[in-house]
DNA sequence: TAGTGGTCTAGACCACGGT
DNA sequence: CCGTGGTCTAGACCACTAG
């Protein structure tokens, strides 16, 4: 392993871990050369992957600052769950993490390493506050994540919990995006009116483990609570 | 000015202008470094910026090669204007650029600066084949852009227009995603019902000219041509 | 004032691509 | 084989932050 990639490695699983919180200062670009018997070049090209990949800032005359949320990653949230935060957000199972085979609801293409793998699956519905806002199907393949089925949600968050427990990351993601009417089931659940237009979101999450991909059918109503999204280079 | 930002923006510049074109190489980093009187971390430096925003890539024994397609850049795309090609897209101006009001169809914030400058109006019906599917309202501050009014698009491209003609850059996008239903102008354009669900996008535009932003209201009908986006870190 | 990150120099060796 | 980008060393000076 390159030498910027162990320190890289080292700080990521640390700050995953919980060892380096927000706000937290990582050690300093010299202190790093100090300890790793490295130059600064090398020390900074490990923590400029950490500032790319969203994981700290970096401030001069101060250091490089651990912070709580990713760089934008692209990813389509509904306006009022980060807002509302947690204690206005309710996560309700409908369906809580199991062994399934893999449904015909996934858009994408699951590659043959994952069909031929155990699917895990899972179902929520995601209310703020009394109104239920999105309908959420998940499925996985079960690459030795076996205790997501036992254990609950770190934070009742999914990411978070495969980012802690499993060092796995999300880097990229696809989806694509339609208005359509809900059916009975989503009109059900969403205490909505069949005929009502609702927003159909098909993602797939891509994963920094090889191979692993995160697939979900979201059904979202928008009227109070559209989905929203920033990036920046 | 520092040095790499120098070499970066010369560069940028001479890609925006069409003198490197998509596939070219770049003079390699020693080149650069003989060219600037420079050492390779500073001349890395500068393509490194380029390779950040999406202008090139680098390909390790060969150079650094100009490509066309900016990274993601979160944008949400229909699917088909990029696959379709230029051919069978269609873009009809229902209103070409035109000084005009603000208007409060703008969802985001617009900020004073821009509110005491005129403003450029322009609005689009998008067409894959024989298929209506987006409608387009578009404004932005008339930030001595007034030849937009005059000639004509690049390539029928907006944002390809303010790169090469203005060096003006989408460096970053907000959102706000709703599904609703076509009302009687929308319906009528798109050649749908009323009370079929449309994808509502709002969106901002964030451009690398400070305070210089684009708003933008779409409206999609996603059953044959869904709204995509990709995103990697 | 001491320590931080930001820029830059002047070298070195390596892995990879095309000829 | 030569030139490319990728990694790394060992320094230097600067601008900024905090105590």
């Amino acid at each position: 392993m390159l030498k910027y990639q162990k320190i890289y490695n080292d700080l990521k699983i640390q700050i995953q871990q919980g060892f380096y919180k927000s706000g937290d200062l990582l050690p300093s670009e010299n202190e790093l050369c100090n300890k790793y018997s490295i130059t600064r070049t090398t020390s900074r090209k490990a923590l400029d992957e950490l500032l790319k990949e969203g994981f700290i800032e970096k401030k001069q005359g101060l250091g490089s600052v651990v912070i709580e949320r990713r760089k934008s990653l692209g990813l389509l949230n509904v306006k009022g769950f980060s807002e509302a935060g947690g204690s206005n957000v309710k996560n309700i199972f409908l369906q809580k993490p199991v062994i399934s085979e893999w449904s015909d609801q996934i858009i994408f293409h699951v590659s043959e390493e994952e069909t031929h793998t155990d699917c895990i699956h899972f179902e929520r519905l995601r209310c703020i506050g009394p109104d239920p806002v999105m309908v959420e199907y998940n499925w996985l393949a079960n690459f030795e994540l076996s205790s997501l089925i036992e254990k609950e949600f770190v934070d009742q968050s999914f990411f978070k919990t495969l980012s802690q427990q499993y060092l796995i990351e999300i880097i990229g993601s696809k989806h694509e995006i339609r208005a359509e009417f809900a059916n009975k089931k989503i009109a059900r659940l969403l205490k909505v009116d069949e005929k009502t237009p609702v927003l159909h979101i098909s993602v797939m999450f891509i994963t920094s483990k090889p191979g692993f991909n995160i697939y979900a059918e979201l059904y979202c109503i928008t009227e109070k609570y559209p989905v929203s999204n920033f990036y920046k280079i």
